[in-house]
DNA sequence: CTAGGGTTAG
């Protein structure tokens, strides 16, 4: 019995998942209708709608069509302008046109779109011509899709240009260019734009919001924040992606905790980017209970690596190895893939638990797995196992590795040779060293004492006077942290603090406290030994 | 069932 007309219709308005639309289409081939323009149409229009994992699926729907109108050409483009390569979308507009057919006015909006993550400003300009060509230039949607074009091309001129032309801007028009302003990195025309705005609804609190923690302006974007409370617009979870970025950036504990309660306050749904942000703030903010608490409220089922590489990280920061490695069988054993920053997490854990074995296991797994090592990970393996004492091997991965050693890669081996007394390799990796990252202090100084350590006095002095001449200052990165709402900024071996002094008495405390732990340490491995021989 | 589909923030 065929499927009547009116019902498959009906059943495509039910249709949830690209899994119901799979099943109803293929209903809709035995029923021989496969060749109808509307149902194709209506099946291509919902999996391209579906978000970019449908993409082949769409493709293939497409396909099935002799000649296709401009219709389903604008919708497989709209498919692809969402998917992994928007390339595709401009390869399916240039075969619109040799198939002699028209684009329409909703044609360019998505493949403004493609040529915006392409970030390609020949394409955009070329997609531009075409606009005018076809007679769209003054159609509002057309304008603003081409707004953020350009400003995605980082061709901030041409967006205003087209900004300026247009007759009566909307709020997308202005939050687009908002947005334009501050993903160039332009935050003062930005808050300018957003200042002289007519109206403003949540789009444009977060494009702001979202500039100035791009623009490391974490505390403005906190005030940003605080003052869209106080206008009474209610921030949603891509808003509150940006603000717990802040809060994780500035260490604000206190703070990352209020967000958490103005998620749950106000009712927005934890989705599994909000939850990758929390597990992120708490780590970042050193409260690991917290951030763990975080991930184990989402269902395993719909977790996905970017989460499960957000807690493995935290775990690997806080020093908690062997926690951290035992989460990565979790996620194996629940079948998520891991990714090279995965793996990066898993090598880092390795180097802060000393364990040269995982760490060479993770490193040969990650080729096996057809993952290409970057730099990042080559300087984990140097770190890991230049810390332990195997300074041969470290030496031997840095000759060994596909690309230039990084800064990071020879200051790792330059560490391992200064605690392991290789003066030697280190007096050749500090050289190089020198010569790759000038403007580094530590590296004249780590040279320096490898010197010292030779009792080369001379040569000590002289690298320390080298340093001097050449003016080197690092710029200097900070750690910040907040206690009772006050945010205190730390650079290396700044006396800065209106505690330095207690600060520093506190700290010189706990080394020797960590001495004594240590001793005691080495001393029960001896008495084990001892035990073991006797 | 003969139109349908659009632009901006993570």
């Amino acid at each position: 019995m065929l499927i009547q007309f009116p019902a498959l219709t009906s059943l495509l308005s039910q249709c949830k998942s690209i899994k119901d639309l799979k099943q109803i289409h293929a209903q809709i081939t035995i029923s021989g209708y496969s060749s109808n323009n509307y149902v194709i149409s209506k099946l291509l229009l919902f999996s391209a709608t579906c978000g970019p994992r449908s993409t082949d699926y769409s493709f293939k729907l497409f396909s099935s069509v002799p000649s296709p109108s401009a219709f389903l050409f604008s919708t497989i483009i709209r498919a692809f302008s969402n998917s992994k390569n928007p390339s595709h979308a401009v390869s399916l507009y240039n075969r619109m046109l040799r198939a002699g057919v028209s684009p329409d006015h909703l044609t360019f909006p998505f493949l403004a779109k493609a040529c915006a993550r392409l970030a390609s400003l020949p394409l955009g300009n070329a997609l531009h011509c075409d606009v005018v060509k076809n007679g769209f230039a003054s159609d509002l949607f057309v304008q603003n899709s081409l707004v953020h074009m350009y400003a995605s091309c980082r061709d901030i001129a041409s967006a205003r240009e087209m900004f300026d032309g247009i007759l009566a801007p909307n709020l997308v028009s202005w939050n687009a260019m908002v947005d334009g302003y501050a993903k160039c990195g332009d935050l003062v025309a930005a808050r300018d734009v957003f200042d002289a705005m007519p109206v403003r609804d949540v789009v444009s609190w977060s494009a702001l919001i979202d500039g100035y923690v791009k623009g490391g302006e974490f505390g403005e974007a906190l005030a940003v924040f605080a003052r869209m409370c106080v206008d009474g617009t209610k921030a949603n979870a891509v808003t509150m992606v940006s603000v717990l970025c802040a809060c994780s950036r500035l260490g604000a504990l206190d703070k990352g905790r209020r967000m958490h309660c103005y998620l749950k306050d106000n009712g927005l749904h934890l989705n599994l980017q909000l939850s990758t942000s929390l597990v992120d703030m708490y780590a970042k903010c050193g409260s690991i209970a917290e951030a763990l608490a975080a991930f184990r409220e989402v269902p395993a089922e719909e977790t996905d690596v970017l989460i499960w590489n957000a807690v493995i990280g935290g775990l690997a920061m806080h020093g908690r190895s062997k926690e951290s490695l035992a989460l990565f069988e979790e996620m194996q054993a629940i079948g998520v893939q891991p990714d090279e920053i995965t793996y990066l997490c898993l090598l880092s854990a390795c180097t802060h638990g000393g364990l040269v074995e995982d760490a060479w296991r993770f490193f040969n797994s990650l080729k096996a797995r057809g993952m290409a090592p970057h730099v990042e990970h080559y300087a984990c393996m140097v770190d890991v196992l230049g810390r332990s004492g195997h300074v041969e091997e470290a030496y031997e991965i840095v000759r060994s590795m596909p690309m230039q050693p990084s800064a990071s890669v020879l200051g790792a081996l330059l560490t391992a040779c200064q605690t392991h007394g290789r003066g030697h390799l280190g007096e050749l990796v500090g050289r190089m060293l020198i010569e790759l990252d000038p403007n580094h202090d530590g590296r004249y100084i780590g040279l320096s004492s490898i010197y010292a350590a030779a009792k080369r006095w001379d040569d000590a002095k002289s690298m320390r006077e080298f340093m001097e001449r050449r003016g080197v200052r690092k710029t200097p990165g900070y750690s910040a942290l907040e206690v009772d709402g006050n945010l205190h900024r730390f650079i290396a071996h700044d006396k800065l603090h209106h505690q330095t002094t207690e600060i520093y008495s506190m700290l010189s405390l706990l080394l020797n406290q960590m001495k004594l732990e240590s001793d005691v340490i080495d001393n029960e491995q001896f008495m084990q030994k001892m035990g073991e021989n006797g």
